[in-house]
DNA sequence: CTGAAAGCGCTTACAG
DNA sequence: CTGAAAGCGCTTACAG
């Protein structure tokens, strides 16, 4: 049962050519006389040849292999990204090679090895704030990095991200509209451009409608914390009527934490999160929200890296995604709505 | 800002010994004197020097990449799966790339390609049914293979899952102890060994108990099949008083049906998953289910993957692992519980 | 268009 | 223990 390697040099053997001519008949890019092409490919079907990608990558410097590097998959939001990234860039023939840091410097240098190790053509960053300085070394190194649903301010990297201040703005607009008055945030991690962009869309939009939070804390993506929030919120002489919270994962906390403490959500207190998890449209929450289109993020993030591979001079891309407040029922709604 | 690429010449070079030398003192296994040792690495250290991983892999055949396969990333359990065996075969010094297959035969006819042609030392398929063909194929190839939550029958691969029959069987034992007399069943897929065993267990345990399935259904892994199936069955003329779900993934879809009907969950109709994903035990579900003891199942798998990588001639192992049952409110207790 | 040759960065017999 | 040399399977100038 050998299924021992077939190389070029068997083809080449088989077909009557040389070597090189086999190569070229793989190689994109390269030419062949038709006859040429014809036998080999030929012959290299008869022996099931393929090229061996190690090999081309050691020479080509391609590896065809992008770096994804993640932090937590227990945000719903981001499997389903890798899980659509990955298919995405199966159909470009790349393939995806994980990456899991923890946010530890430490950890995220060894990453920034391995990267580099593997020869990745390309990276990409969900989820983590991988240090400038060394996504400036992979930039220097002549990796494209791509930042999914996270950017950086000024440095010249790639990122892709939903509207979040817009975003944010369209809460407090939906919110001021429903005809609430005590209208508290508890934010995604302000060390993050998309926690601290909703919250300044947040903020800036009460503030068109003549309102200031209510109340204001950093939930930092966490369950727990956020869960907390919410309790010291209601546990206060003046307990919010609605809670914009930074993104779904923690809204399901402060959902669970509010009924826990006899509320009940879209009645009593409104609850608005940001990303549209598919569980945001289960029944046991049904939660209003802003999506972010996954979709389209992903297809904009693909694009973009490999644009970056196939052109390393061009410049760097910051997109913006827009997306739609999804209405259910943890949200009073405005009037006539 | 060059950070051009080093190689074993620059560092033999500048430490004033052979290249052979060089790859010696990285080669692990190899020997050299204590001398070389020394200046070898204080040169590498000195230069930045790491050993190219493609060049190695091309000469001894070992890639140090495990490929993944999964398909679906929407239950929960296996985006957790993923992030923990990332970060066990990360510390091992291996990484993992990403395959994602829909179940077509085209899909999976290609990843075994793909497969191969990167050299990965070894394969784990998560949540895919790939057909036993392809799967001897990779063996015939020499690659190692471990079936991670699911098992196949006869078939001479490892796999590792939890004690599904046994499982199954605890949750008939615990229905029928609270006093349940129209005990349901809508069933993980049936072309699964985990859907199998897990129904298996689940009936030979009513049996026991003189009892016998009241309805039974295959939902598929399915949230939309699994949710039908339980409207159904509670718009029976006789309605069951408990349904074993073949996985929380689909539980939680149950519940919001029965709920959306009116039903109160854990004191009308009792409700058991299987998984413990940490949905399951969010406020909103609460769900008495079948601990999968992932991080277990994941050493396990990790160490039968690296056992059979370093000695090929090792005979394949089905691991079980045993998980309990975990009690919440979604199941009515046994009196005196 | 095509073949012979060099070389990508390593590991590993082979002599010494 | 150590160096010179061959070779892993390719791509890519270089001549023709």
């Amino acid at each position: 049962m050998g299924e021992t390697k077939i190389t070029s040099q068997d083809v080449a053997r088989l077909a009557g050519v040389s070597q090189s001519a086999v190569s070229r008949v793989f190689t994109p890019g390269a030419s062949a006389s038709k006859a040429t092409i014809a036998k080999v490919r030929a012959a290299a079907e008869q022996l099931g040849y393929r090229p061996n990608p190690l090999a081309r990558a050691m020479i080509t410097g391609k590896s065809r292999i992008i770096g994804l590097v993640v932090a937590y998959l227990d945000n719903q939001f981001y499997p389903l990204a890798l899980e659509r990234l990955s298919n995405a860039l199966q159909a470009k023939g790349y393939h995806i090679l994980v990456f899991t840091a923890s946010n530890s410097q430490d950890g995220i240098e060894r990453v920034v090895h391995d990267l580099m190790d593997y020869q990745v053509d390309g990276i990409i960053t969900a989820s983590v704030a991988m240090s400038s300085n060394l996504t400036e070394r992979c930039a220097a190194a002549g990796i494209p990095v791509v930042m999914f649903n996270r950017g950086q301010p000024g440095a010249g990297l790639s990122s892709v991200t939903s509207a979040n201040v817009e975003g944010g703005r369209k809460v407090a607009a939906f919110l001021l509209a429903g005809g609430h008055s005590r209208i508290a945030h508890i934010a995604g991690w302000q060390g993050s451009s998309t926690g601290r962009d909703r919250q300044r869309g947040f903020v800036e939009g009460l503030a068109e409608g003549g309102a200031a939070p209510h109340a204001l804390v950093d939930g930092m993506f966490d369950r727990i914390i956020a869960a907390q929030a919410a309790k010291d919120m209601i546990d206060s002489p003046t307990p919010p009527d609605a809670i914009f919270v930074g993104n779904d994962h923690m809204a399901f906390a402060v959902i669970d934490q509010l009924r826990s403490s006899g509320l009940r959500v879209g009645t009593d207190v409104s609850i608005i999160g940001y990303d549209d998890v598919p569980l945001a449209a289960w029944g046991a929450y049904d939660l209003t929200t802003v999506r972010q289109p996954l979709n389209r993020m992903v297809d904009a993030t693909v694009d973009t890296l490999l644009a970056q591979i196939n052109d390393p001079t061009r410049a760097p891309q910051k997109i913006e995604i827009d997306g739609p407040l999804i209405l259910r029922s943890s949200a009073r709604l405005p009037k006539g709505h």
